[in-house]
DNA sequence: CGTCCAATTGAAACAAGTCAATCTATGTGG
DNA sequence: CCACATAGATTGACTTGTTTCAATTGGACG
């Protein structure tokens, strides 16, 4: 893990952050210490019931948030993109409530809890930004409880897939650093079902998979196929 | 469904809701048209997608909160306790995410949104209160997640049990509203899977069931037996 | 007493998991 | 450069878990 002190002002991902909106003087009066950090792929950034100490803006790459299981089961949570927000349950309790890893070499930007919560009470724009972030993960969150509950394996996978390649859709192909078993843990299945539906969806030509990367030539297509629960009556 | 005006300051709930903390004063200054609301079992009270106009907080009985797919199958997202808010995504979004289905009859206090924002600017406490309990749905709903996909049937069934009658504890018997449809809703089982498990339960003692009330003797006992993946070498 | 709806049960079909073997690609050290 | 070790992906055969469909039971209520 390397580190080092940033510059907030120049920030690429600074409009995409919490600190969107915020002026200059703002960004300069922050009297919070920020670290941007470089981790290698497979890096456990912190650990489940770990005291919560920081949150972190995913700047390049890929991180998984995972919960494990007594039985053995380990289930991911949620997978963050580029820009989001994560270890920020710490505002509201001690520990962090999931493992976060990285899937890929990955760029972060360390932010201290107690001083984002001092800041938040002081500026009204961070405050909003901090909530909507939240309500976010809570609505991802219900999105996947009903995907877990009512649907099978392969409209799962097809669902989860097209929305993936639809956060990259500027690119033809989507960068895909998740194995099958990462897939089997956020999609509740083991890894060889998991597999086996990939398998059919390449079989059938409606994915294409090379080198970390996939395309999904017509997503309608894939969903369409996955998800009818064909009562064409 | 029946409507009164009600008296905010003699109001039961007052200390474990949102307006907790908030002085008489700042209770009587409200400016919100706040309306106790009386509905009967399997009364909706506001569909998915519907305009969002009102956050409620639940005075007594129980509520649901359902997705529909296409496919037919619905999907309960929250089931919700006295003293819970709900509707409150409203805050963030035109429409509101889910339906919300009484399982009892019911007693609500209905707060208007744009109040409800404007007075959360306003007040520190309310902020905070309303964060609070958004921050809670979010836990609950990635508890959920990992029940649903990391979980067997019956595990999960005697998880979600054993909760229920947490949430009940000072009672011998907690009372019991839901059907093995809702039961099936909720965890992402079919009636009749429902059906069968606790019929086990009940044959092995593990559960008691009359009238609208469950009850289970040796909760610890219950857990032990659907939940051990007897790794037990 | 008959009606209705929820709960239960059984049998058969289907979905998904497990275990074990093979097949890759990739990287390592000789 | 090759032989080998390794980890992920794939496949097959089999077992277990879950759903589906259909029939029956049971209770609540008019």
């Amino acid at each position: 893990m390397s580190t080092k002190q940033p510059d907030c002002l120049q920030c690429a991902m600074r409009e995409h952050s919490i600190f969107a909106g915020l002026s200059s003087e703002d960004i300069c009066q922050l009297g919070m210490d920020v670290h941007d950090i470089h981790v290698t792929a497979g890096t456990t950034i912190y650990h489940e019931s770990d005291p919560a100490q920081y949150a972190y803006t995913l700047r390049q790459g890929g991180i998984k948030l995972v919960k494990s299981l007594a039985n053995g089961h380990a289930q991911i949570v949620r997978l963050l993109h580029r820009g989001d927000l994560f270890g920020f349950e710490g505002l509201r309790s001690d520990q962090h409530r999931h493992s976060a890893i990285a899937l890929t070499g990955t760029d972060l930007c360390r932010l201290e809890l107690r001083a984002l919560d001092a800041l938040s009470q002081r500026l009204p724009a961070m405050r909003e930004a901090i909530f909507a972030r939240w309500q976010q993960a809570l609505q991802e969150a219900e999105d996947r409880i009903v995907e877990l509950g009512a649907k099978k394996a392969d409209a799962r996978l097809a669902t989860f897939l097209c929305q993936w390649c639809i956060a990259y859709r500027q690119q033809r192909a989507a960068p895909f650093p998740l194995t099958r078993r990462d897939l089997g843990e956020f999609l509740g299945l083991s890894t060889e079902h998991v597999s086996r539906i990939m398998a059919d969806f390449k079989r059938q030509g409606l994915l294409h998979e090379h080198k970390g990367q996939i395309e999904i030539p017509e997503p309608q297509k894939l969903l369409r196929h996955a998800c009818s629960d064909d009562t064409s009556a």
